[in-house]
DNA sequence: GCCTCATGTCATAAGATATAACATGAGGCG
DNA sequence: CGCCTCATGTTATATCTTATGACATGAGGC
């Protein structure tokens, strides 16, 4: 079922971590209580970090050696989770037939020249990995 | 550089492992000392463990489902080492001008229907890659 | 019943991590 | 130049995690 360690899994300690991003736990910790990491936390309130964390704090670092700040960066991953929310909401509630009807309509309005649809929900879906 | 976890990167804990294999300290500690796993150890002396490591645990969590015993497993291992380092061996040391004339060598008896190859070190090169 | 194997459980020592407080160097700025 | 803020380092104390070694135990084999 399951074969590797998924992104998501939280499993990792901040000392493996600290290994992994070259940061200090100093630094790691820093940047949770600027809300821009989250790990869980086990039993015994040690930190668990996932893969995706790992992934966030190297490229905290990547900004950070840019000229960020705290403030700033977390500016950027807050338009980043709008933008994803939106979309996860786009993909909840599949289309329905009534937005098929709608999107033909326009469609058939379009090929007639009269080319009247008004920006609607198509966000740029910035390509810029990395 | 380098992307993701490199699944030979020595740097999960005890604790990681038991949770990305379910077993136990005891059982992963007792693994090791029949030889079916060694991991790396910290300056502290802790175990470190890298994504091999812990594919090898779910390996031996299945043959011991499966009835083995530790020998019975160990032999596997030791085996299955023994093979890879013999293909190791082959890759070490490229194909040198002498092999070659050999090769050519023996490749025009074998066409002057001689057929005289003395089993030379050519190895069929298992290609079970799974 | 006696043995072995794989594992559980406990005790003790030492490494790793959490939190909080104080310290500091680099910039910004009146 | 003093004063502030930001990002980090450092230290101290408490608690969690891991290492080792010893003893315990249930399942099989004989």
């Amino acid at each position: 079922m399951e074969k590797q360690l998924q992104r998501s899994r939280a499993v990792l300690p901040i000392g493996t971590v600290m290994k992994l991003t070259t940061l200090s736990a100093r630094q790691i910790r820093y940047y949770e209580t600027q809300g821009l990491i989250k790990p869980a936390r086990n039993a015994g309130n040690r930190r668990q970090f996932s893969l995706i964390d790992v992934d966030r704090l190297l490229e905290i670092k990547d900004y950070l050696d840019e000229g960020f700040n705290m403030t700033e960066i977390k500016r950027v991953y807050e338009k980043q989770a709008k933008r994803q929310e939106k979309e996860h909401k786009d993909l909840e509630k599949p289309v329905t037939d009534e937005d098929v009807r709608h999107a033909l309509h326009n469609e058939f309005l379009s090929i007639a020249g009269l080319k009247h649809w008004h920006s609607s929900s198509f966000p740029s879906d910035d390509l810029s990995k990395k």
